[in-house]
DNA sequence: TTGAAAGCGCTAACAG
DNA sequence: CTGTTAGCGCTTTCAA
């Protein structure tokens, strides 16, 4: 015989809260945007009622009559990536203290589920997005960013239309990895990254010849594996690296899935590093220091690159300033550990 | 003399759409919303209009009118935590195929910072949430969830209340882990786990406990530390298990972060795995994989796991049937490597 | 099949 | 200082 009271269907609104406190839904209003001129007693009232109704303003709603939504999108290949989970964290962090909530969403850094997924931030409406696109050079990626209207940021992507942008010195980094590998005695040292249409990848190429030309060596461009930042790629041309008649003494994980994909490969075969082969990373991980050996790699701050991403976009959306693009910078340091060593040659010399 | 073409200031409406397209906005909303009751003529005009202005829908004002957002909150301890990137990357792509988007968050393992997440989530209205909430026992919390109104699918934790859940045999995964020790002879064996509040860390004492009994031994407390799951914590606590007067023969690396942190002890006191301890890790992770010795691991998989939560949440979502709550439950199995190993004693014998 | 109009919940003038 | 009211952009009756 319980008297059965009626579920509340829908949630409190305004009108609830002013009719519950007995004033208009204007007073109401100002009481929750904690305007200062509102009779002490009147506000006590809303407040009580909106404690009683357990009262939250409806975020849809206010942000229909401000025009803004206080959501930013984060658009990256594979938030699953440590390094790139690690970024997201920082840059959620410092946006949600800024009072922006983060919509975000994994590229598969694929074009085409890119401008998806875009085109799902530009409905919702986003103050803001961050991106690493999955091609610099894609038109159709290029227009749907523009035309969202809101500013981007760039994840370590160059774009000649001009986006803010933080970019990391992978350029420094492996030139200071391929001459420390130079120095050791190697000389034949496989680069493997990703393909040319994104910056990590032809920046850590460019590093690569930069290092040769420092230290008056020829490349060997087929030594060189522009092509895909993924695992299996890694495996592949990994096995096929040491197998070769003419093997590498040294390989460089150019990104971050590759040194994963490369260590399960060079265990595989067999090979012991540094003894069989040297081994550096391009970027730094809980896996490259406890790594055994623990691995040589070029280092940067994640969480950095994440929060400087997080404020160029902020300063952005509060000041509609037409300033020129920015971009902020992050160098790159190489992490002398136990992964390389001379090349077998050199060690029987 | 460029004729200053005026910015367009704010983005076309569907009042655009109908005006250029010389139709009412109803008619409009129709063939945006694809019905199929519309005269051929009209509806080739209205997409014209649409293509012409490069419109697109107002979210924000569509789920104000259909009284729902179609977004979705993930609250997680870390982000940057792999394996919960991996559960939040697979969750989020079911829930985007639905036609979802997911606003996500770092909870830090800290109520207070949780419930400011719900309290955002709520004001946003979205319409389910995901969550491995902070403590199972704090009453604020489940009282934030409760009055959120929507569904909720907890990770990993179980609920009086209870919501549904999706739910890891850490216990089988742990008891089994301590029985392949002490049938290895191992003697003292500790186990580093977080605090209690939390189904992941009691599961896998009681898994721990188990194994004991199996074998009819008794438990020694004072190897089982339920304390933290931070990498802070595992650091001090392997130190001070490795340098005892008594040390521990092996440890059971309770929880993500924990790992990493006890290989860093260990490295620094320069203990060998096996030789000098063993290893076993709650859970299975590229490091473990890749770690020289491969760590023996309970292992299951976190993408199963995250789209088993995104389903049900879409279930509830969907059909709101109040159904009594489901859980769905994953096994773990033990992966044996080479981390464990008989203790020195045995050896020696 | 189409148009007109009433709101969804909220903010921001505008009067008083 | 407070109440009234006009929308924000859209969907969905309700008539025609």
């Amino acid at each position: 015989m319980t008297k059965p009271r009626p579920p509340r269907k829908t949630r409190p609104t305004i009108v609830d809260v002013a009719r519950r406190a007995r004033v208009s839904i204007g007073t109401a209003s100002r009481v929750i945007n904690g305007y200062e001129n509102v009779d002490a007693d009147l506000k006590a009232r809303v407040n009580a009622a909106i404690a009683r109704l357990d009262y939250r303003p409806n975020t849809s709603a206010q942000d229909m009559r401000r025009g803004r939504t206080r959501l930013v999108g984060i658009v990256i290949r594979d938030i699953a990536v440590p390094q790139m989970a690690h970024f997201v964290k920082s840059a959620q962090d410092t946006l949600y203290s800024a009072g922006y909530s983060v919509l975000n969403a994994s590229s598969e850094n694929n074009v085409e589920r890119e401008l998806m997924l875009i085109e799902t931030l530009s409905q919702r409406r986003v103050d803001g997005l961050i991106t690493a696109v999955a091609s610099e050079h894609d038109a159709r990626l290029r227009k749907s960013l523009r035309s969202l209207g809101v500013p981007v940021v760039l994840l370590d992507r160059e774009e000649p239309d001009s986006f803010d942008a933080v970019l990391v010195d992978h350029r420094g980094g492996t030139q200071r990895a391929v001459e420390h590998l130079l120095d050791l005695g190697h000389r034949r040292i496989a680069l493997l990254t990703g393909k040319a249409d994104v910056r990590p990848a032809y920046e850590r190429v460019r590093g690569y010849e930069a290092a040769y030309k420092a230290r008056g060596l020829t490349v060997d461009r087929s030594l060189i594996s522009s092509e895909s930042f993924t695992e299996a790629f890694a495996i592949g041309k990994t096995t096929a690296l040491l197998v070769a008649a003419d093997p590498a003494t040294a390989i460089i994980a150019g990104g971050l899935a590759i040194l994963p994909g490369m260590l399960q490969a060079i265990h595989t075969q067999q090979r012991r590093v540094p003894e069989d082969v040297s081994i550096i990373s391009g970027s730094d991980s809980a896996l490259a220091a406890l790594f055994t050996p623990p691995i040589t790699s070029v280092r940067w701050d994640y969480g950095e690159v994440g929060a400087a991403a997080a404020r160029l976009l902020l300063e952005r959306m509060q000041q509609k300033t037409d300033l020129p693009p920015r971009r902020v910078a992050f160098p790159t340091e190489l992490v002398l550990r136990g992964s390389s060593a001379p090349p077998p040659s050199r060690r029987r010399s």
